[in-house]
DNA sequence: GCCAACGTTGGC
DNA sequence: GCCAACGTTGGC
């Protein structure tokens, strides 16, 4: 999420192996910061301070003004979220209590601000296993509940651990994501790339494939739906 | 604040 | 497992 992030963990807090899924993920963050642990033990953050005024010019802004946003200018409301099925499938999602879970782990501070700043209950989320042998859109999902701290970040068990984020100023965010419906058919990275010039050539996917939290325009969504209804022809 | 070194993502 | 793209870090 970083952008990797890639992501996440299930639902449930305390599956002993659930925790394990994302070493490779965590690993990005994981370096640097372990070796700062140590140092930050439990040091108060310095009184008042400003919490994170070096945080928010750059790494707080929103991606960029217009890249949310929709050609007439009305805002996204729909999202491409990335997981790795071998971390967090779909089949995990459905299975989640309620095919709810939160979206944690994501350590990108770009896919941060999108969750935390841009979505909102009802938008509409393409679930995309990335990272495997058909890697495509195989789901559709929605946003449940909007940012709120990624508690993954302050547990030093996890492998999203940052101790650069405290519960009194956190740093990483997450949402949650209910399971809609799966697609009639995955919409693979190979079928989206015949279309990188033509009607998605503005996708993220297709131009900045590591962001892990992008947001789709509501003619690529359009698109991709309309797509999803085609037979799928092998000439590809 | 630049930029080289380094680490990660993720398709292939 | 390779490696290109790209994000982050840290020295200067």
């Amino acid at each position: 999420m970083e952008t990797r992030s890639k992501r996440r963990a299930p639902q449930e807090p305390s599956t002993s192996t659930t925790e394990k899924g994302p070493e490779h993920v965590a690993s990005k963050v994981g370096a640097k910061r372990v070796k700062a642990a140590v140092a930050a033990t439990d040091k108060k953050p310095s009184p008042a301070k400003k919490p994170k005024t070096k945080d928010l010019p750059t790494k707080d802004a929103p991606v960029s003004a217009t890249e949310t946003l929709n050609e007439d200018g009305s805002r996204t409301s729909v999202w491409l979220m990335k997981s790795e099925p071998d971390t967090f499938s779909i089949d995990d999602l459905i299975k989640s209590k309620d095919s709810t879970s939160h979206w944690d782990g994501v350590r990108n501070h770009e896919a941060k601000n999108l969750m935390k700043n841009s979505m909102k209950v009802g938008d509409q989320v393409l679930f995309y296993h990335s990272n495997t042998k058909e890697p495509g859109i195989v789901a559709l999902a929605k946003i449940v509940r909007e940012s709120y701290p990624d508690h993954t970040a302050f547990d030093p068990k996890s492998p999203y651990y940052d101790e650069k984020s405290l519960k009194e100023d956190p740093r990483w965010f997450m949402v949650d994501v209910q399971y809609v419906r799966k697609l009639r058919r995955i919409l693979t990275l190979k079928e989206l790339q015949q279309y990188k010039d033509k009607e998605l050539c503005h996708m993220k996917l297709l131009n900045r494939g590591r962001l892990s939290v992008q947001p789709v325009s509501d003619a690529e969504m359009k698109f991709l739906m309309d797509l999803e209804e085609k037979e799928i022809d092998d000439s590809a």
